[in-house]
DNA sequence: CCTATTCTTGCATCCAGTGCATTTTTGCGC
DNA sequence: GCGCAAAAATGCACTGGATGCAAGAATAGG
């Protein structure tokens, strides 16, 4: 085990506790009164902190709203990818799975945020924000399978191509985060959705193409 | 002529004269000393106009560094886009040399721009966040063109392949606008990397799916 | 129980952004 | 030119987001 915590503690326990109420208090009351209508003020008082204290967990309002992103998957996993050599878009949506079951466990916090997020496509978008992050990173490990897949192109050819890869792979994870928000009965979990729109993406491809 | 403004008028010019130099304070003044240490009063002192005027022009700051999205094509364009039969891909393309002329052709401010989104791709972020206003216009031609195209589609197989496609397209865009970006001496124009970049998709699609 | 560290809080402050009433500038018919 | 209506620019007051700082409270670990 490398680090990943023998047990939280005390203090860890406390901090993700208040993190969590912070972010119930800000979804409920932009889900009661609107989001022009919601000040940190209330919401620090809801969550039983001070206001100042809100800004030690979230730096503006809207990022309390909008949650966390997608966080790069383990070594092990990425070493996997970069030596495989399987369809590229397959072994992305593998990547892409693992990378986004962090951001979707909290089932409460997932269901109060999909509200929002239907009322305010603004705060969906600063959500969408968040695969950026990620994009200088995916297209790192992209760069270097190409690297091991393709060693006839040149550098700069080939991180062109890495970055729209990337790109393109995005796109399809918004596709399936707009088909996730859109349903209101979420019969299906986000990793399903993400499934079925690289799918869709592999069916539409040819079509693109030629007529 | 259906409106195209006989002549601009003296109120006109004068507008976009005060709306000019305050874009062109605003990127001077972050160019110059960041943009953080930049306020809305200090652009408002170089542009010669009340800090109360410059919220008259921009809704943000930001708004002001960020300039105008890509617009949508006139009707005579987008009807000919869901007449034709041609690839969809390259169809596409055209759409878009259309719609990004707006959007570039004062070199001035463009140059200026490139300094400022190359320190802050945070700005950068926020002016591809115009392109999202036209996704919703742009999903809906392309909803048309497939309803005539793939008639045996349901409505909602349409819908969730009409986001895919605008989706990815957009992200080729994006791509352009990222190597457009960062070449540092601008030989080519805008229009020229989206085609370059479409061109680079179609050639890329085939080895997504299989290896 | 003691101490170093980390977290929380209150306070002062800066600045983005808005509403409103007033003044200035422009367009236009005379 | 002249005056009047529309539109734009401005000043002012005010709300609320966000940050730095320093003092106080809670926690980890001995």
């Amino acid at each position: 085990m490398s680090e990943t915590a023998v047990e939280p503690g005390l203090r860890e326990r406390k901090r993700l506790a208040t993190r969590r109420a912070i972010l119930l208090a800000a979804l409920q009351l932009v889900g009661e009164r609107g989001l022009e209508a919601t000040t940190v003020d209330e919401i620090s008082r809801i969550a039983d902190v001070s206001p100042r204290t809100f800004f030690n967990y979230f730096p503006s309002k809207e990022a309390a709203l909008a949650g966390e992103g997608p966080q790069m998957p383990d070594d092990e996993t990425i070493e996997r990818f970069v030596a495989s050599r399987g369809p590229l878009l397959a072994d992305l949506g593998h990547l892409f799975d693992a990378a986004a079951e962090h951001a979707f466990h909290d089932a409460e916090l997932m269901a109060a945020r999909k509200e929002v997020f239907h009322r305010y496509p603004h705060i969906s978008a600063i959500r969408m924000e968040r695969f950026r992050h990620f994009e200088g990173e995916l297209t790192d490990v992209v760069d270097r399978r190409l690297a091991m897949e393709q060693p006839e192109l040149t550098p700069e050819a080939r991180s062109s191509r890495a970055r729209l890869v990337v790109l393109v792979c995005i796109a399809t994870m918004r596709h399936a985060w707009m088909c996730f928000a859109a349903e209101r009965d979420s019969s299906e979990g986000i990793a399903d959705r993400i499934h079925e729109s690289f799918a869709e993406l592999a069916e539409l491809l040819p079509t693109l193409l030629d007529r």
